[in-house]
DNA sequence: AGATATGGGCCTGAAGCGGTGCTATTATCC
DNA sequence: GGATAATAGCACCGCTTCAGGCCCATATCT
């Protein structure tokens, strides 16, 4: 079902509140303003802490912050730091994804069985691409702010960007 | 994780093969084409048929073939015949979508609890819109042919198809 | 010292995914 | 009419992920 997950989905209204508030926040803070269940968040900030979408301060009077403007973080940052790297395919997985996920599930075949012979391979990268460009041309600042362009163009800078990371992945 | 299926996978491999072929081919004999596993791409053809992607012929002799020109089946088509309504967040589920999977799974809360006081709920359901959108504007034909155009403009058809859509949704 | 936070685990029930097999039905060919 | 070749509709199983919760260690401020 291509959908994005619960937790991403909580993820996504968090940072957009901490977008707004603009200073440190607690878990059990943010929980009770957002009506989300605590334990969850908690998992949740965790997570996006370790992944350096926000920054974390230990004690009395500590919390959480964003790790960057929002104006520096896109919703893809958001989604692959939650659900890892995204991909429509099997063949949109970069080398590193592949080994990643080889090592991770005790040598299955994590990679497209037709290679060579597949004839979509490259239509389908390039939509993922395109999928890919989109979600990291809308930032957290728009999300907040509700200020997401009606149309998303300028895809000349997105042709020689979508090129040079298909390239590198 | 936001990825596609792989039955999703397989089954743009045998859209787009079916594509080329423009006639009827046994499940078996795609199969064979395409070197995937004959039971799981019986199952793919099966569910392509009931929702009406593809069309059946029963018997000797019988065998699949597109129920539409590729030009009629875009990439969202055949996700969604595949894995159901695409959705960002929960907020971006339609009302029939709700419906059902309410009835599925027993009467569990399958909206966002926040509805009214969510503050990004808006601009989630346009960048949904917007994805969305990209995925309808690439057909069979153009993954068929290799021919995905590079940059996805004509948004001006775009705005206005996004909110009948979400409006009727 | 005590209160308040985060960090890092670990655990469980439920649901979806990947894959397989069996039987019934339908159409064609001989 | 009978054999054959194909789809239709199930039902099943092992595995992974998801959603949610809990516990204890550690750090920090008062």
């Amino acid at each position: 079902m291509f959908a994005l997950t619960r937790k991403t989905d909580y993820a996504l209204v968090a940072l957009a509140a901490m977008a707004r508030l603009a200073e440190r926040v607690s878990a059990r803070d943010l929980a009770d303003r957002l009506s989300l269940p605590l334990p969850v968040l908690r998992n949740i900030l965790k997570q996006l802490t370790q992944e350096g979408l926000v920054s974390s301060t230990r004690g009395q009077q500590g919390g959480y912050a964003l790790a960057r403007t929002p104006e520096r973080i896109t919703v893809i940052d958001l989604i692959e730091a939650m659900e890892g790297p995204m991909r429509l395919t099997l063949c949109c997985m970069s080398e590193e994804d592949r080994e990643r996920r080889r090592a991770a599930s005790g040598g299955e075949r994590h990679h497209c069985d037709l290679e060579g012979s597949c004839m979509i391979r490259r239509p389908v990268q390039h939509v993922h691409g395109l999928v890919r460009d989109l979600l990291s041309r809308v930032t957290l600042a728009q999300i907040a702010r509700d200020e997401v362009p009606r149309e998303m163009d300028g895809f000349n800078t997105f042709v020689t960007k979508s090129h040079a990371m298909l390239g590198a992945r």
